[in-house]
DNA sequence: ACAATATGTAAAAAGTACTTGACATTTAGT
DNA sequence: ACTAAATGTCAAGTACTTTTTACATATTGT
C-alpha cells in the first residue's frame, strides 16, 4: 500500500467519556480479547474494518468519531 | 468475535456513479492490487480499516457510505 | 500491608487480508 | 473475426491482525 497513511484513534478518550469504561469492558462489548483493545488503543496496529465497526458500535458513534485518517504528506481538509 | 456481523458494501455502485471508474483505477487510487478490490467488492472478505479509509477516500465519501454494518440477529436502527 | 482492579508487555500460534502471476470469460469497437 | 479492455477465478506466498497465556506495574480501598 504505497501512499502512506496514519490512522489514529480516540478510544481512550471515548472510554472515559463513556462512564470510565475499562479496556476489559470494551473488549467484551466488542467481542475481542483485551490484548486486541490494548494494541489498537495504543496504535500498535490498526484494526480490521469489522473490529472498527464493533468498537464504534460499543460507544454508539460512527467510525469516523473513533478513528482519524491522515494521508501523510498531504494536508487533510 | 462472538456476535456475528455482516459487512456489505456499495463499491460497485459507487464505481459507476463515479464516472464508471474501473476496478483497476480504483485499485490504483487506493494503492492496492486489483485482486484485492475484486475480493472486497465481491464481499469475499472485509478489508482492513486502512483499506476501507483508502477506498472511501477514492470516492470522496465517508466509510459509512461505502460499507454497511449489520449485527446479525438484531435489527439495526 | 494486603487484596482487588486496571493497565501494560511479550511472544508463539492461528487466522485473515493482501500480493503476484497466470489464465478464462464477457463486452465493445473496428 | 479480431483485438482490447474489464471482470472474474484460482493458487501459493507474504504480511498483518487477533488470540491465548503468562507475568509486571500501578492504583485504590480496607
Amino acid at each position: 500500500m504505497p501512499k502512506k497513511i496514519e490512522i489514529t484513534n480516540n478510544i481512550r478518550r471515548l472510554r472515559f467519556f463513556a462512564n470510565e469504561m475499562t479496556q476489559q469492558e470494551l473488549a467484551e462489548k466488542a467481542g475481542v480479547s483485551r490484548q486486541t483493545i490494548i494494541a489498537v488503543e495504543a496504535g500498535k496496529y490498526s484494526p480490521s474494518l469489522e473490529l472498527a465497526f464493533r468498537i464504534a458500535d460499543a460507544f454508539g458513534v460512527a467510525i469516523g468519531e473513533v478513528f482519524d485518517y491522515t494521508v501523510v504528506g498531504e494536508t487533510k481538509k
